[in-house]
DNA sequence: TCACGCAAATCAGTTTTTCTAATTCTTGGC
DNA sequence: GCCAAGAATTAGAAAAACTGATTTGCGTGA
């Protein structure tokens, strides 16, 4: 009992955050991704917390981590108290009165679907600044700050999802390679142009019409969607398509479906909002969105 | 609308804690204190905060500051973001299993009034490790991590609070002194004891009794109160006594009470515990303070 | 069976953040 | 008018956080 010890301090905010972060996503390489640093960050703080807790949150196993007992225990308040801190900061930005919109989306949907309407929206809008951030994978709207995300997902329902258009697959490409596959009566001397991200896209429609990829199929792999629309325009192959984000090019004739089977998909073009009650301007570009 | 912003990133987590802390405390000096640092960091940290925001969370006032409309708006939503975040920790620690009970007390009340009664403890929660940190003032049991907390305040009657003795001041010193007082009849040419942290002890006796304090009194200062015990008992001087920390001088005899006024305060040794469901350890020890 | 890949651990070195220690500014009170 | 209190503002120092490279451990598919 020394008479002066220094006051006990906690762990560092940032252990906890990359903890509740792990806990919720389910691994290292998950949380680091969230929290755009490195695994090994996340992994030192997470070891920094566990030494202040003295006790393991995780066990280690070869491929990931589970958490533990303790770590399951506990988890939900964190998760549940950095929900209450991202909604605080939400509340500050929106009642700062800096006009501002924030739209996370993915970089096709911000390229072919999004773009279009942006001259509108900010139009009806104007004096407010949008802006737009193309990320691979749907942010955290709990966490990242942000008013909007618009991504190919499964809706699942919740009050701050809206469906802006179903999604389904269909090849697509200019009109003189259509009319060659017309003429051959198959596509299995033609180009396929394949999106590093949705590379199973054609595997899909496949599955999904009983058709065949030959073995020997040529492909042109392209890591952004929207270059890959470009060049089914351009003619150097055909594109499977997401009619979500091709009806433009489909209606001005740009492209064409050389076969007709088109193939639903679960998914669909997600609106989604930060849980919390809207700003009247927010409301006013979702309504925007949604038409 | 470039095609890859940066991922906007949100302020800092210790900005976030130090509005919070100011918000609350209503200054940066009382934040600064409560986070062990100095009052420019707090300042540097609420600017960035404000900067992220865009716009003042508080006014700068010639002596001191006071939120704005917005600080004000918003400080509760980080208050409760930051109460769950020490709640979760708390819970952490608690079902980490390291048994460890933290106990926060005014030095004088770690002295005179905890020290006696901590065997008694330990010895009934072996395997338990107590630690004691003496701090000048009472800590916010919601963010730094202790368990339990003594000192001398105003009871609020919540219910995390127990009150373990009332207060009292009366003259106190030893029996040759007493004997000197009691010829005189008054102790004006005595040495006054006086204990820094409670300068306005004498002064607050005096009112509550009628007594005059001389003007050319002499009067010896001690930072520690527990030392100024010592020092009446060896016969310095008459120390203004609170009851509940020289109870045990009073009855072995070694102080003694020079004149008999006594002055009740509105102040008690108050045991504070964090509120939320206490261990059974935690309870254990709560009892055996009560009794 | 053996590379391969995945997820994490580790560690030295670097970058970023945070803090301190002075000094300055403003203003209310004596 | 001078002083004290509380905050702002620096530069520089200290601490924290992060990266990048490497290692480990284990499951998997050729």
């Amino acid at each position: 009992m020394s008479v002066n010890p220094p006051r006990p301090k906690g762990p560092h905010l940032n252990a906890m955050r990359a903890f509740e972060a792990a806990a919720r996503l389910g691994g290292f390489s998950a949380a680091a991704e969230e929290l755009s640093v490195t695994p090994g960050a996340v992994s030192q703080q997470i070891r920094a917390l566990e030494d202040w807790a003295g006790a393991e949150l995780f066990e280690r196993r070869s491929q990931g981590v589970g958490l533990t007992a303790l770590g399951r225990e506990v988890s939900e308040d964190f998760t549940s108290a950095f929900d209450a801190l991202g909604t605080a900061l939400h509340r500050l930005r929106a009642q700062a009165g800096r006009p501002e919109i924030r739209i996370a989306a993915l970089p096709a949907i911000a390229q072919l679907w999004l773009a279009p309407r942006l001259p509108m929206i900010r139009k009806a809008v104007s004096g407010v600044t949008i802006s737009v951030t193309s990320l691979e994978a749907m942010p955290n709207l709990r966490r990242d700050i942000f008013d909007l995300a618009i991504f190919l997902d499964t809706p699942s329902g919740r009050r701050e999802e809206t469906v802006l258009c179903a999604d389904s697959l269909l090849p697509a490409c200019s009109p003189e390679i259509a009319a060659r596959v017309a003429d051959a009566g198959n596509f299995d001397t033609e180009t396929l142009l394949v999106d590093t991200v949705w590379k199973s896209d054609w595997q899909i429609w496949a599955d999904g019409t009983g058709y065949q990829i030959a073995k020997g199929q040529k492909t042109a792999s392209l890591s952004l969607y929207s270059m890959a629309v470009e060049e089914a325009c351009a003619g150097a192959g055909i594109l499977m398509g997401h009619r979500s984000l091709i009806s433009k090019e489909l209606s001005s004739g740009k492209l064409v479906t050389p076969l007709a089977e088109e193939v639903a998909t679960e998914r669909a073009l997600v609106l989604t909002r930060h849980p919390g009650d809207p700003s009247r301007t927010l409301r006013q570009v979702m309504a925007l969105l949604t038409s």
